[in-house]
DNA sequence: AGCACGCCGACT
DNA sequence: GTCGGCGTGCTC
């Protein structure tokens, strides 16, 4: 239909002559984001009479492509019908006020234009996939079919299924039959009309709804409850629900509303069976219904008052704050164990009176109930946790709560928790600011939540604080330039002393043969003294896994996944070897296949090895381990904690995680088994990072009354960097590190930016990477690096290869985005790399 | 991303 | 000669 015959047009006079005034039901078009990596905004047209409920921010579900609907966002009401392309109409909306707010989608277009991705990228990481719905085929069985030409063997087997249960997603359909190419199967079916098919929405998002019990209208008076009792004297049982009901619902009070009883606390208060409820129900008695209720936890209201700051938390919290007056970032820069956390929260309480928000960003891993539960008992209900291992529907429900005028105050979340809905931030906190957890690496989005946290409190005029031990080498340059704000705390709290810090050489104990598997004479020792004081050990190993690898001992052979180029990693649990890069499980082989050779070895040690040997060495002691494999689970991990903390285990083994910012009582002994695994990386942050470990892991060591120890084993003890660990000393590795950065034009001098390219067939990779790199040299000269093979060149049968471009600080980082972008454009228009992937890593870790 | 179209090889 | 496999292109 031609749009312009519903225009109802008016002619009327103005002071410029003759104009058209097109009245009220002109048609109405939205563009909205959709889900998925695609550049740029459609535009679809909203049926009549759907005008006035549309808003920017709201969600609409849309068809797109052939069959598909999913949800996208509108990010603008208009009424331009676009001239090359008819519009497809709105399917549905599904808000009436905004989801996405004004400085939210500010904030989304920021982080799409700097991270080099598209805004369907940011949307899909931003929204918590409840309240991204999407369209399903189903496929509904046709009882009234009479085959006229007998069924092929698939089609046949796609009915038998379809028998037993009349109404299939394709989804499922194609996993129970085992067929792969299921679509040409249903397609054939469907035009012998054997089956039909649908589009369904899967609203993954439920309310959570109570069942509740009340008496039904014909019983609510005096007289008709007189008259039950005396019926009912022959079901005592059945007379005690009635009675516990009236108890708990308060009737008969004078001057009360009656209470909701939920037939839950019913059962539970009288003891019935749900068949007594049942029987009493079925007489009319009562009746149940059914209350949506939130899953969110109500909290508690009963706070306690802030602890006092001792002296030099106090005057790190004014330093803060008075630096805040000029600068819109500032960095805490306190040793383990200085109280961080106190300032925080008499900052937060500072911002929630002037009636500004806090958001509270922890890495993952931190986020433990420690932490949680020390803000909980300070802040009440007006704190909301966002967390990547909570039901997703929690999160849904998180976000509605923001959108709504009973909103937190305080939010306490992880990286993803930037893009909550904030009306009235006032303070950004970034705790343990060096974690690297807080880039994310695939899939696009790859953003630092501290970066976005500080653009997204600029957004809202709102202030920034980075607190960490060991500050990143690109933050603390920023502090020392004056950019941020420095506040150092450097007093330990309640005075605990930092931990001795004892150096072992285990390249010379080896060769003398002194070690047991991968503990030296000395830290045996101080294990076994540490359990008979009936104290605590935590020994850190950063690698996971039993051994990293299988060898074969005649001919060095290495098994290697066939999809990624990545040696396989051995895990003695099940005896299989797994790709941890596409999580591909393989058998451990017999033989070795090149050779023959039946003596397959491990090489290097990782958690699960350590665990085996301290268990043959100690085997009275109660030894857990937390790495990836034990902690899947946001149970499993607290478990591991919660028992440690309590003193259920006397030893702790771990990965990096168990560095992160935990804070035990009676942990007297850190062992780091082996000092040099952390420095042998091929990548320039390696030392920086090795640092931040070990200092943090160090802090872990000794509290109150007694200074703890650490056992630091080395193959390398001259140096330089072991001895910065040693003597705690952060600004040596700082000044060091930044001459190397300066040197090799590294952050925080340079900005980094990593193209990847990648394609099924290495050859014309090869070329496209080539040209590319040529391309971007002749704008961007000596600025571009490679192309390279980076250590895994294929992932899932794609090559990959990787291009670094390294701009300066001052040059124009709008400039060179685009550059990038006009050369990616140019080379997909070539023929040959049509099916190039391209995509970047902007300031990677 | 997902889905259809269209071009190639392995079978009737 | 056809069916099924997968590379290429488009989606308002």
């Amino acid at each position: 239909m031609n749009n312009v015959q519903n225009y109802k047009s008016l002619p009327i006079v103005g002071q410029g002559g003759l104009v058209f005034l097109y009245l009220c039901d002109m048609k109405k078009y939205v563009d909205v984001i959709v889900p998925l990596p695609i550049a740029g905004q459609y535009t679809y047209s909203l049926p009549e009479g759907w005008d006035e409920k549309v808003k920017e921010g709201c969600r609409v579900v849309v068809p797109f492509g052939r069959k598909k609907y999913y949800t996208a966002i509108i990010t603008k009401v208009h009424e331009t019908p676009p001239e090359e392309y008819e519009t497809k109409d709105v399917a549905e909306i599904l808000d009436e006020r905004p989801v996405l707010l004004a400085r939210q989608y500010a904030f989304w277009k920021w982080m799409a234009d700097y991270y080099l991705c598209t805004l369907g990228d940011v949307y899909k990481a931003a929204l918590p996939s409840g309240m991204k719905l999407e369209s399903e085929t189903v496929v509904v069985y046709n009882p009234d079919f009479e085959a006229v030409e007998p069924l092929t063997e698939r089609e046949q087997s796609v009915m038998n299924l379809l028998s037993s249960e009349t109404e299939q997603c394709i989804t499922q359909l194609e996993k129970s039959s085992g067929i792969r190419q299921i679509l040409p199967v249903i397609k054939s079916l469907l035009e012998k009309e054997a089956v039909k098919v649908k589009e369904e929405l899967k609203r993954s998002y439920k309310p959570r709804t109570e069942a509740r019990v009340r008496l039904t209208p014909g019983m609510q008076d005096e007289e008709k409850l007189r008259g039950l009792f005396d019926g009912l004297a022959r079901a005592p049982k059945q007379l005690a629900v009635l009675m516990k009901y009236i108890e708990l619902s308060g009737w008969g009070t004078s001057g009360t509303d009656l209470k909701e009883v939920t037939r839950k606390s019913l059962l539970e208060a009288s003891g019935a069976s749900s068949a007594i409820l049942n029987g009493l129900t079925g007489k009319g008695i009562f009746e149940l219904y059914y209350q949506e209720v939130g899953r969110l936890a109500k909290g508690v209201c009963n706070t306690v008052s802030l602890n006092p700051l001792n002296p030099a938390q106090q005057q790190a919290y004014y330093s803060v704050l008075s630096l805040f007056a000029t600068k819109n970032v500032c960095l805490l820069h306190g040793v383990t164990s200085s109280g961080k956390t106190e300032i925080y929260i008499h900052l937060i309480d500072q911002v929630l009176k002037s009636g500004k928000q806090v958001l509270y960003l922890l890495p993952e891993i931190a986020l433990t109930t420690q932490i949680t539960e020390r803000l909980k008992r300070v802040f009440g209900n007006r704190l909301g946790i966002y967390h990547s291992k909570f039901p997703d529907a929690e999160r849904v429900e998180i976000w509605q709560k923001q959108l709504s005028e009973q909103d937190y105050d305080v939010i306490l979340g992880v990286r993803s928790s930037v893009f909550l809905p904030f009306r009235r931030l006032g303070l950004v906190i970034v705790d343990e600011e060096h974690e690297t957890t807080y880039k994310q690496q695939d899939p696009a989005p790859r953003y630092h939540a501290r970066s976005a946290a500080i653009m997204l409190a600029s957004m809202f005029g709102a202030k920034t604080l980075l607190g960490t031990a060991t500050p990143s080498i690109e933050t603390y340059y920023n502090a020392r330039q004056g950019k941020y704000g420095l506040v150092e705390l450097t007093e330990r709290y309640q005075n605990i002393r930092l931990p001795q810090i004892e150096l072992v050489d285990i390249k010379e104990l080896a060769r003398k043969k002194r070690m047991t598997a991968q503990f030296s004479p000395l830290l045996l020792q101080k294990i076994r003294e540490a359990l008979e004081h009936k104290e605590q050990v935590i020994l850190f190993q950063n690698r996971r896994g039993f051994a990293p690898m299988i060898e074969c001992r005649t001919c060095g052979w290495v098994p290697r996944c066939r999809n990624c180029d990545v040696s396989l990693t051995y895990h003695k649990g099940m005896n299989q070897l797994t790709c941890h890069y596409c999580g591909y499980t393989y058998q451990v082989p017999k033989s070795c296949p090149a050779c023959g050779g039946v003596e397959l070895v491990n090489r290097g040690f990782g958690t699960e090895k350590i665990e085996d040997d301290i268990r043959t060495v100690f085997p009275e002691a109660r030894v857990a381990r937390m790495d990836l494999d034990t902690t899947r689970t946001r149970t499993a991990y607290e478990r591991i904690i919660a028992d440690f903390e309590e003193g259920k285990t006397d030893i702790l083994i771990g990965t990096q995680m168990v560095s992160k910012g935990l804070d035990f009582d009676r942990v007297s002994v850190v062992g780091i088994l082996n000092a040099d695994s952390m420095l042998n990386y091929p990548d320039f942050r390696s030392y920086e990072r090795a640092f931040q470990l070990m200092a943090q892991v160090a802090g872990r060591a000794g509290r109150r009354n007694k200074q703890g120890l650490v056992v630091l084993q080395t193959k390398s003890p001259d140096l330089p960097l072991i001895h910065q660990v040693m003597a705690n000393d952060y600004f040596r590795m700082y000044s060091e590190q930044l001459e190397e950065r300066e040197l090799f034009k590294y952050p925080p001098f340079y900005r980094l930016v990593y193209v990847y390219l990648k394609h099924w067939k290495e050859d014309v990779l090869d070329q496209a990477a080539e040209l590319m790199a040529s391309c971007l040299r002749k704008g961007l000269g000596e600025r571009v690096l490679g192309p390279d093979k980076p250590p895994v060149s294929r992932i899932q049968t794609l090559f990959i290869k990787k291009i670094v471009v390294k701009i300066e600080l001052d040059a124009s980082l709008v400039k060179v985005r685009a550059y990038l972008q006009q050369v990616q454009r140019f080379l997909t228009e070539d023929e040959r790399f049509r099916s190039l992937l391209v995509y970047y890593d902007v300031d990677p870790m």
